[in-house]
RNA sequence: GCACUCGUAGCUCAAUUGGAUAGAGCAUCUGACUUCGGAUCAGAGGGUUGCAGGUUCGAGUCCUGCCGAGUGCGCCA
């Protein structure tokens, strides 16, 4: 039986493109391969085989030659391939690649075995630091900030499944010009007993009644600046106050967390580089980056053509871009990463562009990366704090559990109710997360409570659903066939949807790859679906368990592969799979 | 004014980064449970990919210009 090693574990599309790029090479002169693309895909449709590759008709202007005759000349060198039963030219050059119908049963008898499923760990030995959530002090987390903590989680799985170290760091905004007001709303308005109960709805009362009153109040307002002095220049009082601030936000934070599920394994807010931003700004001025202009520190970046970007302002203060400048500097001293990725809205794409461009002024080689995403609106308009229209993240998960709830009561009355309510957790947190996970985050959403909370179709209730089915079949399986033992025999893929499965099933690890390649897990919840919509078909339309012996255990196999591919990729999602729902 | 992003079926989104006849879900319509879980499956209708040019064997994807929407642009983070 065929093992994966792992040191020489490769997708079946390296495999392919290898070999197709080998007889390319064999069949044609080699200066005109120079940047040509040989690579192989899956097949765009079923009837153009299994995978494709397109290289020939890109080659046919260098070669001056028909685009057919190049693909005809590249298979006539191309040696035979275990894995390959025939290949096709078709349409303007395609060559059309068929697979061997048993290759690909001993394969995923093989990819049985290994823990991983095939995937290989090509991050071994590579760190990479994950910038996400980072919401602000003394302010409830709403709707807008869970694309930037899903998204961000989902990047943290799946790197740290292809082997990478990986660096989950929550840089709370807990360094800034709110806190003078902020303690000087404490000094006067903080109720103890909310401040308990509910410690970031008071902090924000009491920073809005703050903020209010030095509107109208002068004196308070340069009392406010003088108490952010004296926090800045490290005032015990002021500083335990701040420390107090940041706890309290942080036992809300932490509870939303563990609903949903997310970790990080370092807390860092913008004030831990606070210490570095004087370093950070002398280098700026040593390499002649920085400038003096209308009093402040400016850096200009009239080369990338972005505008210029202020590095210190005139009162001596430092801004964001000084603050994630220093950050950068400390994540490459203390990790060494090959990439630092962020996962912010778009607003901050300028911002961005213009750190990763004085970084880059610096000398500082690390792959900076930006994943953004569209803000989040309400079918009115944007929201925003002051018309009160923000939604709490609490609420979104609460409404998201009762009515997750109300349908598992209604499809399994007669589950326990404390388990009614687990699956309820799992269905309702899940379908959140994979509303936001299944699209590619660049554009902006409108959300509605129907939307976010969609349990049919494509969402993560129907994934869930579907592993539950599987498990279910399983267990049936071990009732009513106790002496049985699907291991012991060979897997066979005699229907066409079980072929389909097949093909579906040994793309997980390309796929895996492609969707951390690109920092976008909706690749990876498209190709869930996918699956799970190729399962379905073939659970609904072919018998397993009344199926002859021998074909019976050939689809409990298949079985246990669809639901192990489906839990570890929902997984990778952060999303939890309930053996029964 | 300048910059970035988006515009695909009635609605919400895909389209492996330039590949073959643009695909799903929701909604609508027609079928399938005395049968392994119907939160399902089989099928139907629905498209000038905002508009106009251009690049090439080939464009939803790249370039130019318009139209529409969102966001940002020296002392917030």
């Amino acid at each position: 039986m065929e093992k994966i090693m792992e040191e020489k574990k490769k997708t079946l599309e390296q495999i392919l493109g290898e070999w197709m790029a080998d007889a390319f090479h064999k069949a044609l002169p080699e200066n005109a391969l120079r940047d040509a693309d040989l690579s192989v895909t899956p097949a765009t449709d079923e009837k153009f085989g299994d995978y494709q590759c397109n290289a020939a008709m890109g080659l046919a202007r260098v070669l001056k030659t028909s685009p057919r005759k190049i693909a005809e000349q590249v298979l006539a060198s191309a040696p035979a391939h275990e894995w390959v039963d025939r290949c096709e030219v078709a349409g303007a050059g395609f060559i059309n690649i068929f697979l061997r119908t048993d290759r690909l049963a001993r394969h995923l008898e093989a990819v049985e075995e290994d823990p991983s499923l095939g995937t290989p760990a090509v991050g071994a030995d590579k760190t990479v630091v994950l910038d996400y959530s980072s919401p602000n002090v003394a302010k409830p987390m709403h709707i807008g900030h869970i694309r930037s903590t899903v998204i961000g989680n989902a990047l943290d799985r799946l790197h740290r499944f292809l082997g990478y170290r990986v660096v989950a760091d929550n840089h709370l905004g807990d360094w800034g010009t709110q806190f003078g007001l902020l303690i000087m709303g404490y000094r006067h308005f903080a109720d103890q007993v909310r401040l308990q109960a509910r410690p970031i709805e008071e902090l924000e009362r009491i920073y809005v009644a703050s903020y209010d009153k030095s509107r109208e109040d002068e004196a308070w307002l340069n009392e406010a600046r003088r108490e952010l002095v004296k926090l800045q220049q490290g005032d015990p009082e002021n500083l335990a106050l701040w420390q107090l601030f940041v706890d309290l936000s942080m036992k809300e934070f932490e509870r939303i967390y563990r609903r949903l599920g997310v970790t990080f394994d370092l807390v860092r807010g913008e004030s831990y580089y606070r210490d570095r931003l004087s370093d950070v700004l002398e280098r700026l001025r040593s390499e002649g980056l920085a400038e003096e202009s209308e009093g402040a520190q400016v850096v200009r970046l009239e080369e990338e053509e972005l505008p210029l970007c202020i590095v210190q302002k005139s009162d001596g203060g430092y801004n964001y871009a000084t603050s994630d400048l220093a950050t950068v500097q400390s994540r490459m001293e203390e990790f060494a990463p090959e990439a630092i990725v962020y996962v912010t809205d778009e607003r901050q794409q300028l911002h961005f562009n213009q750190c990763f461009a004085i970084a880059r002024r610096l000398g500082w080689r690390v792959n900076l990366v930006h994943v953004w995403f569209g803000l989040m609106r309400l079918p009115e308009g944007t929201f925003s704090t002051r018309e009160g229209n923000v939604i709490k993240l609490e609420r979104l998960l609460d409404e998201a559990e009762t009515r997750a709830l109300a349908l598992v009561r209604e499809a399994s009355p007669d589950m326990p109710e404390t388990q009614q309510r687990d699956v309820a957790r799992a269905v309702g947190i899940g379908a959140i997360k994979y509303a936001d996970l299944s699209q590619n985050p660049q554009s902006l959403i409108t959300f509605t409570w129907d939307k976010a909370l969609a349990m049919d179709g494509n969402s993560a209730p129907y994934l869930q659903y579907a592993c539950a089915r599987i498990s279910s079949v399983q267990d049936k399986y071990r009732e009513r066939f106790p002496q049985g033992d699907p291991a012991q025999w060979p897997i066979i893929l005699g229907e066409p949807v079980e072929r389909r499965l097949a093909l579906r099933l040994i793309r997980f690890p390309s796929v895996v790859l492609r969707a951390a390649a690109l920092y976008r897990p909706s690749v990876l919840a498209d190709y869930l679906y996918d699956l799970a919509q190729t399962y379905s078909s073939f659970y609904q339309n072919v018998p397993f368990l009344k199926a002859e012996e021998g074909v019976r255990e050939s689809r409990v196999r298949l079985c246990g592969l669809v639901v192990r591919t489906l839990r570890q990729g929902l997984n990778l999602l952060g999303i939890e799979t309930p053996e029964r729902i």
